[in-house]
DNA sequence: AAATTTCCCTAACGATCGTTTGTTTGTTAT
DNA sequence: ATAACAAACAAACGATCGTTAGGGAAATTT
């Protein structure tokens, strides 16, 4: 099919793109670099896509696309809050191991955006990390919690699990969630041991 | 004097590239940017600079060193691990808080150096982490903290603090020194309320 | 078999890259 | 005053950037 085959291309070129992304950068990644990785000259690549950006669009909003995804049905569940985070860290490295790559560019290479993409970008994350502050709050609210600042402690938690992709192997001796229930409770129970 | 001047000028190029590298990417910013953002024009910066990479190695040895000054004073202490572990952890942020566009530099564009300086750096970095991951350890064996992959909560612990230069405002609530004490409350107590 | 379409090619566009050359300007030291 | 020097400049180097134009071969549709 035709179709099918110049769909298959696209993708394989956002791929590729996606993992010279991470390596090199997006702005030190040229479409040379990219064609050859590929197999085809430059100029090819403009078959199948509209510009350099476009890739870098189609990275970040596809990865912005299943992180809401994957909390809408956390957001929904009657649990206490604890629970709560538990799951949401979850989904959240779940959707972050299932294409590290990606999730790489997608959290360091987003600043390439232009106008409009750019604050579109900025809106859906401080979205999204708002739920988790919320999480966060309703915990203190009904005890489960301690005092503290919502907001800087889930910029906390979400840094330390976004940084993954720069380091995790997946032939590590833990996989994705381990990974999850390694952090929650870290920052649930704390590492001291209780006396 | 002219050496004098000369030194000043020097320094302000590579406050300004960090200024600019923070905000750009050091892929994307180039000499004539820093140049007119100087106010001169691109060919006077080698009056001054040899090329631009060694612009971004100073950057980045320049925060390496300062980060290991400050760990060694720590690793002398004689102190129980958790006592050990907040002052590494403060010792760290007040490091990183003193120039935040350095440090943000260092965490993200350490990857477009050239090597060797970028095979050194990555030593130093191993060895770094390896002065934290020693303190959980012996907390562990001195049965103050409890069992744990040393490694992974090391790298989480770092992460969390080393995402502070991307969002964090000297106008804000917390001051550095508070920003330390939280993660570290965080990651030695936990969340959750001691019932 | 003919017509159409897909996919990749070569060649090249103008813009911009990091850097070098050679020179001028203004200051300092003799 | 004059020699020496640092710091800036304009101009340009070759290389590379993202992208476009136009054509050819192969596959698909008519």
């Amino acid at each position: 099919m035709i179709t099918k085959n110049k769909l298959n291309r696209k993708q394989q070129i956002i791929e590729k793109a996606t993992e010279l992304f991470q390596k090199q950068g997006y702005a030190a990644t040229s479409m040379r670099d990219l064609a050859s990785f590929i197999g085809i000259e430059a100029a090819s690549l403009y078959s199948h896509i509209k510009s350099k950006e476009e890739i870098l669009q189609t990275i970040c909003f596809q990865m912005a696309e299943d992180f809401f995804q994957s909390m809408e049905e956390v957001a929904l569940a009657n649990q206490k809050a604890d629970q709560k985070l538990i799951r949401a860290t979850a989904s959240h490295v779940s959707v972050l191991t299932k294409d590290l790559a990606a999730s790489a560019v997608f959290f360091s290479e987003w600043r390439h955006l232009s106008e409009p993409y750019l604050s579109d970008f900025l809106v859906m994350r401080h979205q999204y990390e708002n739920k988790f502050i919320q999480i966060l709050i309703d915990g203190y609210k009904d005890g489960v919690f301690k005092k503290m600042d919502a907001k800087f402690t889930v910029l906390a938690l979400l840094s330390s699990i976004n940084w993954m992709p720069s380091w995790y192997k997946a032939d590590g001796k833990l996989n994705p969630q381990q990974i999850a229930e390694n952090v929650t409770d870290v920052f649930i129970n704390g590492l001291k041991v209780r006396s």
